[in-house]
DNA sequence: TATGAATGAGCATTCATTCAT
DNA sequence: GATGAATGAATGCTCATTCAT
């Protein structure tokens, strides 16, 4: 087969995948129609079921990719060599969030990803990696704010990484529900709650 | 004369949620059948109806209740006069959430919750009102703790409820994908968080 | 049982009959469901259920109440002594069908009714019974019309009962479909019809 | 490719059109399921809905199908050029319905089709539209007859017309309930009729 | 190869009827 | 008696998936 494969066999992927992830931010993964994802797409039934098995396939893929781009821009934070502090890195952070949310449909599926994963285990395993990238990429830039002096040296790196993360869920969710958390405030208050309670 | 009185009738629309909570923990809202409802409650298909208009009144009757559920022991840490440390708080909060993590469907099913809301506008108002709750139940702790000074002065009170709110999502959702949470090291985790960048 | 009984019970069918023939004249018989035909009623399921021993009864009884109704009328017109030229006779019957139509439901449920006899046996024996009178008194009012010298002596009585039921029938339903026949024109038309062909 | 032509589609969708006729000869349009339609049309649930919308749309065609198979043979009538006296005509268009109910299924659903005008205001539009026609029919018929002078000059051709098809209407009701009218003696009593009143 | 019509098990819901109170 | 809540088989319809063309 000499035909261009490989390269363009994922580039319909993705292109029905974009269309699926239109579906899924307007109704869910289970209220979305197969025939629904194959109207967004152009493409004909029997097209799709050549690219995913089944709809449970499309489910698992639209969880992986929509994480994915959820994490990318984060990732993109820790590379940086300079430490940051994890105050205004998470600020960074919310901030991203909150543009993925107000142009697009990603956060919107992420949460559709959350609760799916209640019920498949494959899913479940999908979410579980891409929150692992997630804590990953805070436990490193954690640990060069410590080395660098800009968090307590007793602070638990990873019970840290998990409250980044859940920041990160939290902040999402309202944003969502509520609608009225900014990220600079939202970062500021975990700074308010400094001294307290000692 | 065989009337149903208002009790009798509300303990068997308890019954029914209950019946139904255990099924969407299991499969989600709209993978969960109301054959499956109907068996799990041993009551007749009739009878259901009789009790609920339709599938999608019962989806709002379990997120009103499951969201009513995890906002009702929050509320009673409030109710206490005494001030509280809010991190002191926060952990017993997550404790709760741990616990009813543990023993029941409820915070399975409040994460179905949250995703339905980005496709049922009536379930989007419940869940907002719900959190609205919790936030107020938070402002109300937190400006108690600000007076007895276990707050900085400065604090932003609306924006610390919204961390609070957020901090018992993210840690419910992880204690849930993930499964290796614990309400003390991630509460403490804020404390070690405080001092730093400054 | 010294209750008011046969009276009061047979008084009781009429108002639960009534009530039916006003649901059957919105939804036709298949679609009107016993439970509008109880609130209609004003009665319990179980009330209804200890005058008519189905649904399928009450059709029967409307069927027959309505074909009654639309046939009372009719024999007072036969009952007078004096001889009718028949096509006067009929436009007084077809204004009396108009008269109904405009007033209420019983013509529309007649219609119900004709259409139910093709699905029905004993609805099917109730109209044949109905309309077996309508010709009877059709008969005996053109052999009076006959003798009186109204009518050709070679008129055959039978097929004319029949032409003057059937143009009921015609009246009625375009009455209902088309809206615009009028008594005195329809009945006119019979005349001019009269000299032709030969 | 298999798409289907639009041939094939028509020719489909007649087949099921067929077979739901059968079936609502027998059991009327809401004694009628689906189930019952797809299992005497031999194709499955699925195929069905891709031919028609609703169950209630399948009543729609029937009607149509129906009362326009009602009218075909009346058309053949009046398309001739030579004048035909309006009672030879009635009794040529009585004998075709005789045999249309002999035979078949038609005549029984054009029935269920006048009785659910009182229902469906779609198919009301319908039945009124086939009516006009039959009612075109015989204007144009009558109108030939009159300037031929088989018909006399003061007839009044509308209300004729409406005479006429309450005929039909009327004839074909006895037909079907009582079994006892002949097109022959039918249309004959019209004429004995001459005469009379004057 | 790509298509889209066909499949049919499964879905949410209804409703005539019953019977415990 | 009278009530109306309960029953559950049956209904109209959907939709993930297949496969003849």
């Amino acid at each position: 087969m000499p035909r261009l494969t490989e390269q363009r066999r994922t580039a319909r992927r993705n292109q029905l995948i974009a269309a699926a992830v239109r579906c899924v931010a307007r109704e869910g993964f289970h209220k979305t129609t197969m025939s629904a994802v194959i109207a967004e797409s152009g493409m004909s039934a029997g097209a799709v079921y050549g690219y995913f098995a089944s709809k449970n396939d499309i489910i698992r893929a639209i969880a992986d990719s929509v994480l994915g781009r959820m994490t990318a821009n984060l990732a993109r934070l820790t590379e940086g060599a300079t430490p940051v502090a994890p105050i205004d890195a998470l600020e960074s952070v919310l901030g991203q969030i909150a543009d993925l949310a107000r142009d697009g449909d990603i956060p919107r599926v992420a949460v559709q990803a959350w609760a799916e994963a209640g019920r498949d285990e494959v899913v479940a395993g999908i979410v579980r990696e891409r929150l692992a990238q997630v804590r990953n990429a805070w436990r490193e830039l954690l640990l060069r704010a410590r080395e660098a002096g800009l968090l307590s040296a007793a602070a638990d790196i990873d019970a840290l990484a998990q409250v980044m993360l859940g920041a990160m869920m939290g902040f999402l969710q309202q944003y969502l529900l509520m609608g009225d958390v900014r990220p600079d405030s939202y970062a500021a208050a975990y700074r308010s709650l400094a001294g307290a309670g000692e």
